[in-house]
DNA sequence: GCTGAAAATAGACTTGC
DNA sequence: GCAAGTCTATTTTCAGC
């Protein structure tokens, strides 16, 4: 990727609502010419989309926690995502090399609200789980080092 | 929270460049209105900001792990996060309960640079490390269900 | 806390380099 | 691929309820 498109990657991601005008300032681009690559980088894929960040206590969900998985049956067809797609607690789902196939990141309310989500992922996946339990986060969702 | 709040949270998480006069479309209120309650949730900091979701894949990061680190020293003192804190690389550090300490989400561009990665998270924080190589990600950074 | 309107800004689009 | 200019939409502020 081009210098200049790294830089309003960059931008953007640091601060998803600034305007094509001071995206322009920073870049030393006219107002159009950020603009025009600002679309290409969204039409290419490179920017997915833009989002608000929500602090998750602040929205009553401050226990979070990793789940790895391990289905019941390892030879049955894989389709442990799609069965908890609709599992809303979920905020992330990775397929992973090692011991277990899957680890899930989940946010919640309270200790009984994770013990439920586990009772539920573990029936509608047919999987083992193993829960760790955050305490803090120092940092998260940080900008990827271009 | 408030109903309407969470409407506003929920379509600025979806789509963080919504314009104000849409959001009162969307919510049923003026203009000035949304706005109002849009700063308050931003001062209150439930809105922490606005971010461009970029794919690690298309800016050459297509190598995602989660490392679990251990202190050589339990005893010593914890800085382990901060001693990380500048490392790029490092997307998130998430202090857990378990065998554990911290859990770290990293992106890096091959094989070779994540083993450089780990021999200066080593040496950096004076940790043992346990890597769990991400192979595909079915879905990442869902809102959260509010 | 909401509305509605006015003034300031920024966005979208076109044309020419 | 970029700059300049025009027209439209949005942001922002404020008086009034």
């Amino acid at each position: 990727m081009e210098e200049l498109d790294r830089q309003i990657v960059e931008l953007l991601v640091a601060d998803g609502r600034m305007s094509y005008t001071d995206l322009g300032r920073a870049t030393g681009l006219s107002t159009s010419a950020v603009h025009q690559r600002v679309r290409r980088l969204e039409q290419r894929g490179v920017i997915r989309g833009y989002a608000a960040i929500v602090d998750p206590e602040a929205v009553g969900l401050p226990l979070t926690a990793f789940i790895s998985v391990a289905p019941f049956d390892p030879s049955a067809p894989d389709d442990i995502a799609d069965r908890l797609a609709d599992v809303p607690e979920i905020e992330a789902c990775h397929s992973v090399a090692g011991e277990e196939n899957y680890i899930l990141k989940v946010r919640v309310a309270t200790p009984g609200a994770l013990e439920h989500l586990l009772a539920r992922i573990r029936s509608l996946a047919g999987v083992s789980t193993r829960t760790t339990v955050v305490l803090s986060t120092p940092y998260e969702a940080r900008p990827p080092h271009l």
